[in-house]
RNA sequence: GCGCCGGUGGUCUAGUGGUAGGACAUGAGCUUCCCAAGCUCAUAGCCCGGGUUCAAUUCCCGGCCGGCGCACCA
């Protein structure tokens, strides 16, 4: 790990941020524990993200559990798709996508849906050697590596359940009762912010890569054909973006606004655009370097299977970029799986503005004529009919059309199928919403923000160390001291600790050591104000009210002071205007 | 999952085949009093298991954890 890294895991650990989880039993990789500090400034993320994609754009939020029943990971395509073939080289140890491996070496297109056996013996038929070493892989155990942590749901042997793997399934699922709570009106977002768990093979980074996490993931459910998004709200915003072919072809970074983005085609969908426009103040708001921010565009191989778009956000921590939102379009694939599977209705129902008649192909088949005919299949006769209607009302031009059933043909006569072209009125149609998710790792912004807001400089001649963390998402908003514990100093103190933990403030209170190094304590975790209550206090009900970044003092009055440093906090009052 | 390197108080580290020393931090006290001052005292450590040995924190093996590289990251 390089300095800024290691730098930041020390803090984090001294000062309460994150550490590992269970230490006291060795650790286990890729978990983490949130200390005091890190809780209540996740929180404090968590809470920014909920007032700026939720509340003011006016979605809805769910929680949903974090075990979910095989069926939905069936649906999406979790079970399968998760699922990685690992073959080991007995020589170098080199470990190896086996499905990959066969696909290029075979005409075999799709390895992935093979079973591991098979896979295996392809292996060894067609003498597939390491491509790290050259050595010969056949007899090689074909391993299978799901992602997914696996559990079962009740006693006994139970049914099977996974924790799940992306916040997004618990939204998806349950899509029925949340168009219906929407009134089946188009758009409407659902917002989740809750953990998600990966099995990774290799944990790494500290925060960056764990298999425990927390998302933040907005699901905006669109009508494909009408909808647009507001985008002169975010017209003017400008975002650092690293297109696909910018990466193909050694270019850089482009600065342009939302606006241009799209005229240029740069950002192919409007809706993506329009997020990356509200997104990017965010992540100002909550303390992220601007200056080591951009939006990276997917390469087409790297676009899951569903995504027609996609870009992520990506903060530069280390010399590395974090991958710390993804900002895709899915488009109806999570809906049509879970309807395909469920049977249920993944759809809205979109009234038109005038009911329109339509012409189409309908038949009552005579079962008079099939039921003797086709005795225990007419049924099944029937309903081919029917689809066969749908499909290709051509094929009842003639004097007989034929079904089949269970490979079985049966020839009807048009006359006995009931064929005929009805005029029906339709007042709407069912549209399936297409999907836009942005999708935050909270986990990761936190480590960001940490390392970016980490600051060091010289007070009177002595280096300092603290964190420049917005006032909005500092876990303690303000420090309070006696300059001394005596002559009533303390007590005095604790009468305004007391307010200002009462009008809802973060306060920490601290009175040992010299008040200098109280100050620095709080600098080292970011508490952007710090209260001292001193001698003058005593006559004059004021005290000094210190700011973090600039070390100035102002000498404020008690009274009033829960309101102004509330202000402060928000963001309504800057230090300077005190 | 593989390879290389590593693991000593809360943190950073010195050192050793005879179980450890410092700095910072923390707590108590004195002193000082608006930016990590000073003094005294105190708390606190050799990742886990097995082996070799009279004796292992030290050497060997395995595990766990971490860093880096490879692979992986719908």
């Amino acid at each position: 790990m390089t300095e800024e890294g290691a730098r930041l895991s020390e803090l984090a650990k001294r000062r309460g941020f994150f550490f590992r989880t269970a230490a006291a039993y060795g650790g286990v990789a890729g978990f983490y524990t949130y200390g005091p500090q890190g809780a209540t400034l996740k929180d404090n993320v968590e809470a920014a993200w909920r007032d700026r994609f939720v509340t003011r754009e006016g979605h809805m939020e769910v929680s949903s559990p974090d075990v979910m029943p095989e069926a939905v990971f069936e649906a999406s395509g979790h079970l399968d798709g998760f699922d990685d073939m690992l073959v080991d080289c007995p020589e170098c140890g080199a470990s190896h996508r086996a499905d990959h491996l066969v696909e290029d070496a075979t005409d075999v297109a799709d390895a992935e849906s093979m079973s591991p056996q098979a896979v295996g013996e392809l292996i060894a038929e067609h003498d597939i050697a390491c491509p790290a070493c050259g050595v010969a892989l056949a007899g090689e155990p074909v391993e299978e590596f799901n992602l997914m942590f696996e559990t079962t749901i009740g006693p006994g042997s139970g049914s099977a359940g996974y924790l799940r793997p992306e916040t997004a399934q618990g939204i998806f699922v349950e899509f029925p009762q949340l168009a219906e709570y929407a009134r089946n009106q188009l758009p409407f977002g659902v917002a989740q912010i809750g953990d998600a768990y990966r099995n990774e093979i290799s944990p790494r980074k500290g925060l960056v890569r764990v298999r425990a996490f927390t998302q933040a993931e907005l699901e905006h459910f669109v009508d494909p054909e009408e909808d647009e998004p507001p985008i002169e709200r975010v017209a003017d915003v400008t975002l650092p973006l690293y297109s696909a072919q910018a990466q193909q072809h050694g270019g850089e970074v482009r600065e342009l606004t939302v606006g241009e983005a799209i005229e240029e085609g740069v950002v192919a969908n409007d809706w993506i655009a329009y997020y990356l426009g509200v997104a990017t103040p965010w992540y100002e708001r909550i303390g992220v370097d601007m200056d080591r921010f951009r939006y990276r565009q997917h390469l087409p191989g790297e676009l899951a299977h569903y995504a027609a778009d996609c870009w992520d956000a990506e903060t530069e921590v280390d010399g590395d970029w974090i991958e710390a939102t993804g900002f895709a379009t899915r488009a109806d694939y999570d809906l049509a799986k879970h309807a395909e599977h469920s049977g249920e209705d993944y759809s809205v129902f979109k009234q038109y503005d005038e009911p329109i008649a339509v012409e189409r192909p309908t038949v009552d088949p005579d079962m008079s004529v099939l039921g003797p005919e086709f005795g225990g299949a007419a049924g099944e006769v029937a309903d081919a009919l029917r689809s066969l209607a749908e499909r290709d009302p051509d094929a009842f031009d003639g004097q007989e059309v034929t079904v089949e059933v269970d490979d079985t043909a049966h020839t009807v006569p048009v006359e006995a199928t009931g064929f005929g072209i009805e005029e029906v009125t339709e007042s709407g149609e069912h549209v399936r919403p297409h999907v836009i998710e942005p999708s935050f790792g909270v986990g990761r912004l936190v480590y960001t923000v940490l390392a970016h807001c980490y600051e060091t400089d010289l007070v009177d001649g002595d280096e300092r160390t603290y964190l420049a963390l917005p006032p909005e998402i500092a876990p303690t908003t303000v420090g309070v001291f006696p300059l001394m514990d005596k002559d009533g100093l303390g007590e005095r103190a604790r009468d305004v600790e007391r307010e200002l933990r009462a009008a809802g403030l973060a306060v920490a209170y601290d009175d040992s050591g010299a008040i200098g190094r109280r100050y620095r304590r709080q600098d080292e975790v970011g508490t952007p104000f710090c209260v001292t209550v001193d001698y003058d206090t005593l006559d004059d009900h004021t005290v000094t009210v210190r700011d973090r970044d600039s070390t100035d003092q102002k000498r404020v009055a008690i009274e009033g002071l829960p309101g102004t440093l509330r202000s402060l906090r928000d963001g309504d009052l800057a230090f300077a205007d005190l």
